[in-house]
DNA sequence: CGCATCAAGTTATACGTAACACTTCGGCGG
DNA sequence: CCGCCGAAGTGTTACGTATAACTTGATGCG
């Protein structure tokens, strides 16, 4: 039996052709727009037809013909921060509930030119998610006239359809609050060199909490998000000159890990000698010895809802946009000052 | 001057149009092909319109043409684990170098009915490249026909147009070798209890090194990947009856961290009374304390060589499957047994 | 001079889908 | 008995691109 087996993947016209009605028929039948329109009978076969056939419609044509193509682009710093790979898993799942794909720009300095970050992929797309990101590289994102919805962003930037924010400043207060509790008056605040809006609330709600007590000093040190610079930032804010300080702030859980290191390289002891505290609640906030005391930030959540605020833009719809709470993870990090 | 904006995107005829040549020239010139076929005049004339027109193909037309949509599926089983985002980003990286974009499906069982895993998106795809997947998993991955890529996985599983992989069993070879020399006799194998060729091979490694010397004994726990399931495991294997195992050689750092914090629970020192080893050299392993000696996998390069031999495949050409090179990176983790 | 050749384009078409506009036909009220 | 209406489909077109097939002058050569 020579010439069988089919290799090209049926379209509508074979199924059409298998249940005997028209492609046009095919079309309203898979579209789900057959009420009162086609008798359900025909619609069954057609149904039938294309099960039995493995019908899948072509993507591109139906792109072509729709002028969308139900795809997202999320743009995040850096894809193996796991904070950033669970807003992706929480985006990629909202948007699957709604037969939408996310593609992922993992690093806007890292690949592609500058000048046209996506290439022509843009073209392709319905909207974008930006997370976290600096105002300048919303330039670069934002050019089209995609809709845009920013999370953990300024919410005042221009150019967003919406924002989806935490409590950031909620969950630095609480940290604040912790540690004045537990005695603490003199603080580093272990920033991140990364200049977005996220990092700006979280220097300012400390700042801003530790000035209604008096008698409490705050430095601040700058490092990168690894551990390795985090630690070198921390060994220069612990052996700087002057009292040293009794708790480290810092603005997530690597520079937290860092600090936890610098503190034992320099044999003090966490939380006796010097508390840390970090923010994401990361796999790593638990991997570590002691275990850190940090804020979590429900990033899948933050993806979730991004996508589903950018599917209502896409709608017509408003996107509402609360802020989404935070919650202070209090574990072995931190402990009264040694008096 | 109402009217004036025009807010569609221009297409091909528009470029056409403004250069004041055919549709068809405009494809002629933008796709590379004007080579003996447009003077050189015209081909600036076009180019010139189509940047001060801001053309950018559409993707879907071109697709729908051409029946190819460069762009392949990455199948991984969870992104939120450092190594596999690694993976991403080095396909991804080599996949733009070709003009290529690269979605993910990032949990077979997570989104999406296990049926039609990928949904009509299938269609939409040049290839799948599928990273250290059970044999079961593959099938419903590669019942389409598209071409398929493995990474770290059985070479000689049906299916696979190519399979990329780590020389796995020389890095537990190293492993093992390094304790042997250090005089440990009491081995555990902290194994993953995901049942995948990658797992199989470091099982099979480490007792076959162990083998060669006489005296050695090796029991195995398994565990999930998580830092808490691994410790729970590792707390089972050093409290068990008889002689407590000094050496815990483990199949990834997650589980090397969980294992490090159950020796510390049980009053245990790390390497002095029990020496630890891992898989992946994530940022995690430099972050625990002592830092991890470890087999450093690169993951980005197995990704990037992945997506390279997808393109091979898809142009035709043989797609050479020589296995990566893995180092040990000796940390602090391991020692010499106590006496 | 005349025919072949060649550069430099243009015309026309197909890819597979969605949806508008149209047809056909049975039933039903006036 | 006529006209109208709704149900059930069908014919046709357009989306934007890439390319095969064709056209048109100009040139070279015997």
């Amino acid at each position: 039996m020579p010439g069988v087996t089919d290799t090209a993947r049926p379209t509508s016209r074979d199924v059409a052709r298998a249940a005997g009605v028209s492609q046009a028929t095919v079309s309203l039948v898979l579209g789900g727009k057959s009420r009162g329109r086609v008798s359900e009978r025909t619609a069954e076969a057609v149904r039938a037809a294309a099960l039995a056939l493995g019908y899948r419609p072509n993507l591109a044509a139906r792109n072509l013909r729709l002028g969308r193509t139900r795809t997202a682009l999320l743009v995040v710093p850096a894809l193996t921060n796991e904070y950033f790979a669970r807003v992706y898993t929480g985006a990629a799942r909202v948007a699957a509930e709604h037969e939408f794909g996310v593609v992922l720009y993992p690093s806007p300095d890292g690949i592609g030119p500058a000048r046209d970050p996506f290439g022509s992929a843009r073209a392709s797309l319905d909207g974008v998610i930006a997370s976290s990101m600096a105002a300048d590289a919303l330039d670069a994102i934002g050019g089209g006239d995609l809709p845009l919805v920013m999370l953990d962003s300024d919410p005042g930037a221009a150019g967003a359809g919406a924002t989806v924010n935490f409590d950031i400043a909620d969950g630095m207060r609480q940290v604040a609050r912790c540690l004045l509790g537990l005695g603490h008056r003199r603080f580093t605040h272990m920033a991140s060199a990364v200049d977005t809006w996220t990092f700006h609330v979280r220097a300012a709600a400390l700042a801003g909490t530790l000035a209604g007590t008096g008698d409490v000093t705050l430095h601040t040190e700058r490092s990168a998000h690894s551990v390795e610079d985090a630690r070198l930032a921390a060994e220069r804010a612990l052996t700087r000159p002057g009292p040293r300080p009794t708790a480290l702030v810092c603005d997530d859980d690597i520079l937290a890990a860092g600090a936890c290191k610098a503190a034992r390289r320099l044999g003090l002891r966490v939380p006796a000698d010097v508390s840390v505290t970090g923010f994401d609640d990361l796999a790593l906030a638990t991997a570590v010895e002691p275990e850190l005391t940090t804020v979590r930030l429900p990033a899948d959540e933050i993806g979730g809802r991004g996508m589903a605020a950018l599917l209502a833009v896409l709608d017509g719809r408003p996107a509402n946009s609360a802020d989404l709470p935070v919650e202070l993870v209090v574990r072995g990090s931190t402990g009264p000052p040694a008096a």
